[in-house]
DNA sequence: GTCGA
DNA sequence: AACAATGCGCG
DNA sequence: TCGACCGCGCATTGTT
C-alpha cells in the first residue's frame, strides 16, 4: 500500500464552509485548508452593505456546509435583502459550494428539481464539441475508466487525497488492520464517518470541470437583476457571495455561473416515446446533459412494461399463430388447449422413444429425443436429477440468464425464482432442444419459456430482445454496475442508480462515500478485482494455507483437520468467483471458536485484509446447547456453521523484498474467501449446503420441506413439527475411515436423494 | 412465471 | 437502550 | 383463481 502522509482525516474542513473559510480568499474548498476550519467566526462581525433585493429567489444549498456555515451564509443574503427562498422549485438562482454541473445538477435533483442544461447561444456548437472532447480527454466521462480504483486512479493528481481516501477505505474495513501499512496510525474505530471528506476532496481534484466550467463566456455579463433569461436557473459559486462581499458590492453573478439550466418533468413512465430517440445521439448534441439524461433515464425502465411483458406475450401469440400446424401443441393456454392436446401429449410424453409424432411438424421438427426420466415423470426439485455443466442449450441458458438478471435488478424476487427454475430445468435437459414442445415438457417451463425459445432458435444471433436489455438499456446497465459491488443487494441498486441519481462508481465515491455501508465501501474499493475470476491452481493455493493456519491454531490434534473446498470450484468450475472451503474435525471441540483463530491466525500473517462478516451463532450456541445435548437425551444440539467471509490477499510476490524501498505495491489480486467452520456432526449437511448451485440448494430445501417435512439448513436438519433435530449422520458424525464426502452421502440417503456428484449440482 | 390446491 | 424490521450474502 | 416460491446470521436502520 502505497505511503501516505495524512491529513487529520476527521477534519472537516474538506467539507465545511466554515466562516473561515468563506471569507479567505486564499481558501478553495476543494484545497487543502490553508488555515484551520475552527477559529474565529467572523460571521455577525461583518455587517455588509451590499443591496441585493432585486434578486431572484435565491437558494442556498447545504451541500458541504455545515449548519453554522449555512446560517452564516443565509445570514449574510439576509443581511443583504436577498430574497432568500427555501423552495427549489421557486427559486432561480442558487449558491452554494458546487464546482461542476454535474454535481450542480445532483443537487437539484435530490431535491425534486429536474433540470437540463441550457446552453448560451453565443456558444457555439462547435464549442459544445471541443468542450466535450477535452472532458473527455480529462477522463470526465471515457467510457471504460476502470473504476474508482479508490487508490490507483486518482494518485495521479493528488497523491495525499488519494492515498488517504485509501487509508480511510482500509482501516474502517479492518477491525482486523493488516495491511502492510507501516503506518499504524488506525483506530480501528475510525469508520465511515471521516472518509465522506475525503470522498470529496477526491471529487474536487478530479472534477473535469473545475478548469473548463468558469469559463466567463458571455462576455454580456447580466446586471444581477436583469433577467433575460426568466426561465433559467443558474447555480452560482458561493464565492460569487465572499467576493461581493469583500469588495463591497454587488459582483455580477456571470462568472460565478457553474450550471445555467432549466427545469424539466421528473421523466417518468409517461416519457416513453423517448426509446425512439437514439440515446447517443443526444449525447452528441448536447454533451453536457449527458448526467441529467442518464439521470432521468432510469425511470424508462418502465417503458418496457407495455414492450416487454405484454407485448411479447402478444407477439407470442401471433407468433404462436404463425405455426398453424403445431401451434395448439406447442402453446396450450394452460386452460383449454392443453386439454384440447392432452392425449397426444401424454401419450407422447411416455412414449416419445418412438418417432410417432415425427411426422406432423417443420423444419424444427422431426423425432423428439427421448425425455429423460426426470422429463417424463414431472420430477420438479433440481436435487433429484443430474444437471451438469456443460448443456447442449447453453446459449439457451444464457439468455434465460440474463432475463433473470435484469429480475433481479428490478427487483423482481419471484420472477427471478421462476427464471431460476426455468434455467435449472433447461440446463438439466440432455439435448439439444430442437422444438418447443420439448421446452414446455420441462418442468417450470410453460408458455413464456417456449416462447422465448421460439425467438431464441428464429433468430440470427440466438439471442432474445428481453435478454439483450441488459447489455442495451441504460438504466440496467447502472443498475448492474453498483449490484455487482458486494454488500449492494437489488434495493441499494436501485436507491444509488434511481433516488440519488449516481450513474457511476465514481458518483458514488464522490457523493455518497459517506453514505455507504462499511462493507459497500470495502466492495467498491475491490470492485474490479472481486470482479476477477479465480483459477483453480490459485484456490487450491489459497486453501492449503488456510489449512496450515487451522492446524497451527489446533495445537491439540492438527492432524485431524479436514478440509473440504466447496462452491463452485468442487461443482468443477476452471474458475471460481471466490473461494469457499470447509474446516472441520472430528473432534467437536476442536471446531468451537475454530473460525476466530483461523482468521486472527491469518490477518495475522497478511492474507486476510478485511473480515467482511463473521458468523459465531454456531459456536455461541454450541456452547450452550452442550448441556442441553446431554440433558436431552436423542437430541443433538443444533449448531449453525460458524463462518468467515473475508478479504484476501496474498502477502508474498516476486520482488517483494526489493520492492520496499521503491513502495511497490503488492500487485496480487485481493480476492473473496469463505471460511466455512462445521462440527463434525452436521458436516455433511454443511457439505450439501455449500457445494450446490443456487437452484440445487433451494431445491434441497424445498424438497426437504415437501417431501420429507424437513427443515434443511447446511447447518443441520429439523423436522418442522417437532422442531426436532433429524440426524442423518450419527450422534457424533460418520466414523473413522469415513470423510466428509461420505457424511454428504449419508444426508442425501436419509432425505431419500440419489446422490448426486458435485458437477451435477450445476443448476446456474 | 409456474405450479398446484 | 432494547427491540423489530429490512437488506444482504451464502450456496 | 389465488397463494407460495430456502433458510439462516449479521449489519444497519428504524421504532419505542
Amino acid at each position: 500500500m502505497a505511503p501516505r502522509t495524512l491529513r487529520d482525516p476527521s477534519s472537516s474542513h474538506t467539507i465545511g464552509f466554515s466562516s473561515s473559510t468563506l471569507f479567505d480568499p486564499t481558501s478553495s474548498p476543494q484545497q487543502p485548508p490553508s488555515s484551520p476550519p475552527a477559529a474565529t467566526s467572523t460571521t455577525s462581525a461583518t455587517p455588509n452593505s451590499l443591496d441585493l433585493h432585486c434578486l431572484p429567489p435565491i437558494f442556498v444549498i447545504p451541500a458541504h456546509l455545515d449548519s453554522d456555515a449555512q446560517d452564516e451564509v443565509e445570514e449574510e443574503l439576509a443581511a443583504s435583502h436577498a430574497p432568500l427562498t427555501y423552495s427549489v422549485h421557486e427559486a432561480r438562482l442558487f449558491v452554494g459550494l458546487v464546482r461542476s454541473k454535474k454535481r450542480a445538477a445532483l443537487e437539484l435533483r435530490t431535491r425534486g428539481l429536474w433540470t437540463e442544461e441550457v446552453v448560451r447561444e453565443d456558444k457555439s456548437v462547435q464549442e459544445e464539441v471541443k468542450e466535450k472532447v477535452s472532458r473527455g480527454r480529462e477522463g470526465g466521462s471515457e467510457p471504460p475508466r476502470k473504476r474508482v480504483k479508490v487508490d490507483g486512479g486518482v494518485a495521479k493528481e493528488d497523491v495525499e487525497t488519494a492515498s488517504e481516501t485509501e487509508v480511510e477505505t482500509a482501516s474502517e474495513a479492518s477491525e482486523t488492520e493488516s495491511e502492510s501499512a507501516p503506518s499504524d496510525h488506525v483506530p480501528a474505530e475510525s469508520t465511515i464517518e471521516p472518509s465522506k471528506g475525503n470522498a470529496e476532496a477526491q471529487y474536487a481534484v478530479d472534477g473535469s470541470s473545475v478548469q473548463l466550467q468558469p469559463h466567463p463566456k458571455s462576455p454580456a455579463e447580466d446586471p444581477p437583476g436583469a433577467l433575460q433569461f426568466q426561465d433559467h436557473l443558474r447555480v452560482i459559486s458561493l464565492d460569487w457571495l465572499r467576493d461581493s462581499l469583500k469588495a463591497g458590492r454587488v459582483m455580477s453573478v456571470g462568472k460565478y455561473v457553474v450550471y445555467e439550466c432549466r427545469a424539466i418533468e421528473k421523466p417518468t413512465a409517461p416519457q416513453r416515446q423517448q426509446t425512439l430517440i437514439p440515446r447517443q445521439q443526444i449525447q452528441k448534441v448536447i454533451p453536457a446533459r449527458k448526467a441529467q439524461i442518464a439521470a432521468q433515464h432510469p425511470q424508462s425502465q418502465r417503458q418496457q412494461q407495455p414492450s416487454s411483458s405484454q407485448q411479447i406475450l402478444d407477439r407470442a401469440r401471433a407468433d404462436a399463430g404463425e405455426g398453424p400446424r403445431v401451434n395448439q401443441r406447442y402453446h396450450p393456454r394452460r386452460t383449454g388447449l392443453a386439454l384440447d392436446v392432452k392425449k397426444p401429449r401424454s401419450q407422447l410424453l411416455q412414449q416419445t422413444t418412438t418417432p410417432e409424432d415425427a411426422s406432423p411438424t417443420n423444419a424444427d421438427s422431426g423425432p423428439l429425443p427421448p425425455p429423460p426420466d426426470w422429463v417424463a415423470q414431472h420430477v420438479k426439485y433440481a436435487c433429484e436429477r443430474s444437471t451438469p455443466a456443460d448443456t447442449p442449450n447453453a446459449a439457451f441458458v444464457e439468455q434465460l440468464k440474463r432475463i433473470r438478471l435484469a429480475r433481479e435488478l428490478r427487483d423482481d424476487d419471484i420472477g427471478v425464482r421462476a427464471y431460476s427454475t426455468s434455467i435449472a430445468a433447461v440446463a438439466a435437459y440432455p439435448h439439444e432442444i430442437r422444438a418447443a414442445r420439448e421446452v414446455l415438457r420441462l418442468p417450470g417451463c410453460s408458455e413464456k419459456i417456449a416462447t422465448l425459445w421460439r425467438e431464441f432458435s428464429g433468430s440470427e444471433d440466438g439471442t432474445v430482445a428481453e435478454a439483450r436489455e441488459v447489455d442495451d438499456d441504460e438504466t440496467l446497465r447502472t443498475l448492474r454496475l453498483f449490484y455487482n459491488i458486494w454488500g449492494v443487494g437489488a434495493k441499494a441498486a436501485r436507491h444509488f442508480s434511481l433516488d440519488k441519481g449516481w450513474k457511476d462508481l465514481d458518483d458514488a465515491v464522490e457523493f455518497g462515500w459517506g453514505q455507504l455501508s462499511r462493507v459497500q465501501q470495502i466492495g467498491v474499493k475491490f470492485y474490479d478485482e472481486f470482479a476477477e475470476r479465480i483459477p483453480r491452481s490459485e484456490t487450491e493455493h489459497i486453501v492449503q494455507v488456510v489449512r496450515e493456519h487451522a492446524r497451527r491454531v489446533c495445537p491439540v490434534d492438527p492432524d485431524g483437520i479436514e478440509i473440504l473446498i466447496v462452491g463452485g470450484y468442487r461443482r468443477g468450475a476452471e474458475t471460481s468467483g471466490d473461494v469457499d472451503v470447509i474446516v472441520s474435525h472430528r473432534k467437536l471441540d476442536a471446531t468451537m471458536n475454530l473460525v476466530e483463530d483461523i482468521v486472527a491466525a491469518l490477518e495475522q500473517s497478511g492474507y486476510i485484509t478485511h473480515t467482511l462478516t463473521l458468523s459465531l451463532q454456531g459456536t455461541s450456541r454450541g456452547q450452550a446447547t452442550l448441556p442441553f445435548r446431554s440433558s436431552n437425551g436423542a437430541g443433538l444440539g443444533f449448531d449453525t456453521l460458524d463462518k468467515a467471509l473475508v478479504v484476501w490477499q496474498d502477502p508474498e510476490w516476486p520482488g517483494k523484498a526489493s520492492a520496499a524501498e521503491t513502495n511497490a505495491k503488492n500487485p496480487n489480486i485481493h480476492r473473496r474467501v469463505d471460511i466455512i467452520v462445521s462440527p463434525w456432526r452436521t458436516v455433511g449437511c454443511a457439505a450439501l449446503g455449500w457445494s450446490g448451485g443456487t437452484t440445487f440448494q433451494r431445491d434441497v430445501r424445498r424438497y426437504a420441506q415437501a417431501v420429507k417435512g424437513w427443515k434443511f439448513d447446511s447447518s443441520g436438519i429439523r423436522d418442522r413439527r417437532t422442531g426436532k433435530v433429524v440426524d442423518l449422520e450419527g450422534p457424533d458424525g460418520v466414523g473413522r475411515g469415513e470423510g466428509i464426502v461420505d457424511a454428504e452421502k449419508k444426508v442425501f440417503e436419509g432425505l431419500g436423494l440419489v446422490y448426486r456428484e458435485p458437477w451435477e449440482r450445476c443448476t446456474g
